[in-house]
DNA sequence: AAGGGTCGCAACCGCATAGAA
DNA sequence: CTTCTATGCGGTTGCGACCCT
């Protein structure tokens, strides 16, 4: 049995919207709000199908959309993302605020895949066009790769979702711990975990909704305790029961200032690729990283089941 | 000025998925 | 458990604007 039409297809329009019907739009979602896209043509006296409907607030006339041209900052933060995440826009989208994942998807095939490839990187593995293919997990579009292409298993927009929602609604937050200056000696003596000074703090609601959510919107406590002096660092993990972990870390560091550190995960070291690092992690494993070049500060991980981790400390 | 080619963006299409029935 | 519906996502297309000859 196929599936229904979403809507009649011989009483829409179709092609570009006018003037009176975006007017329309906006009129009915200011009196009514999102949601219901089905019904809300109808409602609205449009002759559009819902899912143009969708489309055309989300990707246009909604009011917290930014407009004009992408600023480097943004450039390098969507390299970094699709590095990490691959073709997933809308998560993408998810961390600049005012994009949409249509609009990011666009620039990313008019403009920044012709930037990538001018420095002499292939826009979808992020390595140098002339290396060999990833073979190593290590590497973090790899690891990405393989996660996305896991069956369809890796449920990152579920998980994210999940994650953000839980946190919002029922409070029930994550502990982080934080380890001030001789971690990052550690980790590069390999030595272990060492906590000087532990200080444990809440993890803040992640705010990952398309809508809102400029970063410097972040509670002030998250900001207080993490990575001070290092405002554009992002920590992201998904650690799950004996899986591969990717912990990553980016800004716009100079290159000299980069990170060269090891990531210790269960006391065995990962030498760092770039910005980033993989490894295998049980249950209870701890993961430490090191979260700026100097001071030396580090970040410590405990796994937990089922657990997601994407730190937004970051004022981008 | 005109015609053809290219570019960039808005919109569409089909599929996947969550949740309701 | 199965089927159906609504929504969201990513790939692709259509078309207007711009550029070049």
């Amino acid at each position: 049995m196929g599936r229904s039409p979403c809507c009649e297809k011989e009483h829409t329009n179709k092609g570009a919207w006018t003037k009176e019907e975006d007017q329309r739009l906006i009129n009915y979602i200011n009196l009514h709000g999102e949601g219901c896209w089905r019904s809300l043509p109808r409602a609205a006296g449009l002759l559009r199908c819902g899912k143009s409907c969708r489309l055309r607030w989300i990707n246009y006339l909604r009011p917290d959309l930014k407009r004009g041209n992408f600023t480097d900052q943004e450039d390098e933060l969507i390299i970094n993302l699709h590095s990490l995440l691959g073709n997933k826009w809308s998560l993408i989208a998810a961390r600049l605020p005012g994009r949409t994942d249509n609009e990011i998807k666009n620039y990313w095939n008019t403009h920044i895949k012709r930037k990538l490839y001018s420095r002499g990187i292939d826009p979808q593995t992020h390595r140098p066009l002339n290396a060999p293919a990833a073979t190593a997990t290590t590497d973090p579009a790899a690891v990405v790769s393989s996660n996305n292409n896991n069956n369809g298993k890796f449920q990152l927009v579920t998980e994210l979702g999940s994650a953000s929602n839980n946190n919002t609604t029922n409070n029930n937050a994550t502990k982080i711990v934080k380890t001030e200056s001789a971690a990052y000696e550690d980790s590069n003596s390999s030595s272990g975990v060492t906590t000087s000074e532990e200080a444990t703090f809440t993890q803040a609601p992640l705010n990952l909704e398309l809508t809102i959510g400029l970063p410097s919107d972040q509670p002030a406590s998250l900001n207080q305790h993490n990575f001070k002096g290092h405002p554009q660092e992002d920590h992201q993990q998904q650690p799950r029961s004996e899986q591969q972990v990717l912990f990553h870390w980016f800004g716009n560091f100079s290159s000299s200032a980069r990170h060269q550190g090891v990531c210790l995960c269960n006391g065995l070291g990962f030498q760092s690729m770039d910005h980033s690092c993989s490894c295998k992690l049980s249950m209870g494993a701890s993961v430490v990283a090191p979260a700026a070049p100097s001071p030396p500060n580090s970040v410590t991980e405990t796994a937990t089941d089922n657990m997601y981790r994407l730190y937004t400390p970051l004022n981008i």
